[in-house]
DNA sequence: GCCGTTTTCGGCCCGACTGTTTTCAGTCG
């Protein structure tokens, strides 16, 4: 029973206490099942240490669920939630998934149709059963089942660095409209989380009507699914949604506070303006019915007695407790960041020469760059030690920005280094990854990781976890291991900002960042146009709560050389 | 069922939209 098992029968006993009508129960199930959802330790552990305590230490967790969780992780069971089901034997992940099928509407089904699963809706739906049903009609029974045909809850998520350029350019031009006094992206993509769901715009225009047409007939939309004056939502090229919302300059702030979110960031915030006597919506907040703050997001927090919280740390993982104590992170900012640690050129398997991606890096305001071609690889075009000396001549040739001889070597399944020490020796900076050998458990990868580690001339260990986003899970170690091997060795932990890898991840950025591990940020470039994805790398230090002195590329160039001399 | 710098009892986030209604319930974000 993992942590995720755990949070999911949680949710479903939601939905049935829901059904049941039940109040306020429903709402005490949910907070738990996400709070042990975004627990970063096996709820497990956390039992073993102290038991019942400690399981009521979990926010949303009392006396009650503490026990249920027990009884999950002793048992594999849960009694409770067993006889519930058997009340209640309808497939709810499967009904829920679609769009205007909530708990209400799944309990009445079953109760006058005995409608268990999609099929036998889809079959009462298609026989005009559900119509005849009291608050029901024509209308709701044809909706239910188109949506059986989008599965609309289940729209996939797209990649930040997919969604990220398109969708400022679409900013960038509603920008350029006269009309236009205001506008921003708001939602996941200003939290800039890995993966995006729908892209959410914000605007302030004088000309609703002009605005709205210009973006329902941008280029880059293929279908217009709702348009109005207030909010039109168009699907673009990509597959992505995107909406944009027009709001009144008075409630800006409010509203681009509202619709950053996430939800859970949110409620906290509405419980705290009530704690106050005080209402919190997207229009601002209020006192009675007199609004005494909304126009900028600065001004919401402050009336909450908050520090102002950067977008990127609006998970509700502490950042709200961290503001009210004044004790949040002076966050690592884009202009820190002087260079690039990992990419590849034509000596391995990049199709750009070293001039072309130092010219490229210069342009985006570099200061320095290490080339890490594949050593000894032959799957990645990996250089032989002859293609390394004359590298290295190369780039001692070249003008212009600082750029640093560096080398991507694999760590071997006994956890060596695959490239000889006499030639680690000679090269500025040493990378070393896992790119074979994912299957083996997780102590295997633990020991391979730290011995890779004791190897003298390694400085960087690159994409740490392996993960490949919607692809692959990555392998999986003892990260407090690695990161004290890393503290004690002076090896930094890579950020790869390469839009599909973003590993080490957000969430363990956070811990590393909290047991003060280096970490470096490098693209994993194969061509220069990669070297953008520098920004998706700060995106996920920032939403790990990195500050500056925690990334290796603010160093200045005398202290970052020193470092991989250690 | 959880939780508390106004509470160990009495509260629990807010508003828009929609379809089916005659004043609202359910769903969504």
């Amino acid at each position: 029973m993992n942590n995720q098992q755990i949070a999911q029968i949680f949710y479903e006993i939601a939905e049935i206490l829901e059904m049941k009508d039940i109040p306020f129960k429903p709402w005490a199930y949910r907070k738990a099942a996400q709070s042990i959802e975004s627990l970063t330790r096996d709820i497990k552990e956390i039992y073993e240490e102290n038991g019942l305590k400690s399981l009521k230490e979990i926010p949303g967790v009392g006396e009650s669920i503490a026990k249920k969780i027990e009884e999950l992780i002793k048992t594999g069971h849960l009694r409770a939630y067993e006889k519930l089901k058997r009340k209640m034997p309808v497939n709810l992940e499967e009904l829920g998934s679609i769009q205007g099928m909530g708990p209400k509407t799944i309990q009445k089904l079953y109760k006058k149709l005995k409608i268990k699963n999609l099929k036998e809706l889809e079959k009462a739906a298609k026989s005009g059963k559900i119509r005849k049903i009291a608050g029901f009609g024509e209308k709701r029974e044809r909706e239910l089942l188109e949506n059986i045909g989008m599965k609309k809850k289940k729209t996939k998520r797209f990649l930040l660095g997919l969604i990220f350029p398109e969708a400022k350019e679409i900013r960038d031009s509603l920008k350029q409209l006269r009309e236009v006094k205001k506008i921003e992206i708001g939602g996941s993509l200003r939290r800039m989380k890995e993966t995006i769901g729908d892209v959410d715009i914000l605007a302030v225009s004088n000309d609703p009507e002009k605005t709205m047409d210009f973006f329902t007939k941008r280029k880059e939309v293929v279908k217009i699914l709702v348009k109005g004056l207030n909010k039109s939502s168009v699907r673009l090229k990509s597959g992505i949604n995107a909406d944009l919302r027009l709001i009144q300059m008075e409630s800006y702030g409010s509203a681009l506070q509202y619709f950053t979110g996430n939800k859970s960031h949110n409620i906290k915030l509405r419980n705290i303006a009530r704690e106050k006597g005080l209402k919190l919506s997207e229009y601002g907040i209020f006192k009675g019915n007199r609004k005494i703050a909304g126009k900028t997001e600065e001004e919401v927090y402050k009336r909450l007695g908050l520090r102002y919280i950067e977008p990127e740390l609006r998970e509700d993982t502490g950042e709200i407790e961290s503001a009210k104590q004044n004790k949040l992170p002076n966050l690592i900012k884009h202009y820190d960041i002087k260079g690039d640690l990992h990419m590849h050129s034509d000596y391995s398997d990049g199709n750009n020469t070293i001039k072309e991606m130092a010219e490229y890096a210069s342009i985006l305001g570099h200061k320095f760059i290490a080339i890490t071609d594949h050593g000894f690889y032959k799957i990645a075009g990996g250089m032989d030690e002859k293609e390394i000396i004359n590298q290295k001549k190369e780039i001692n040739r070249i003008r212009g920005i600082k750029i640093f001889h560096g080398i991507e070597a694999n760590i071997t399944k006994e956890g060596l280094i695959n490239v000889p020490d006499r030639i680690l020796k000679d090269i500025d900076v040493v990378i070393a990854a896992i790119h074979s050998g994912f299957k083996q458990d997780k102590q295997a990868i633990t020991k391979r990781l730290l011995t890779a580690m004791d190897n003298k001339y390694v400085n960087i260990i690159a994409h740490p976890t392996g993960r490949l986003l919607f692809k692959r899970k990555g392998y999986e170690f003892d990260l407090q291991r690695i990161f004290d091997k890393a503290k004690e060795r002076g090896i930094a932990l890579e950020i790869n900002a390469f839009l599909n890898r973003l590993d080490l991840n957000d969430v363990n950025v956070k811990l590393a960042v909290d047991n003060k591990v280096k970490l470096s940020i490098g693209t994993d470039a194969h061509s220069k146009e990669q070297l953008d994805f520098y920004k998706l790398g700060i995106a996920v230090a920032r939403r790990g709560w990195a500050k500056k002195e925690d990334i290796i590329n603010t160093y200045s160039m005398q202290k970052l050389e020193r470092f991989f001399r250690r």
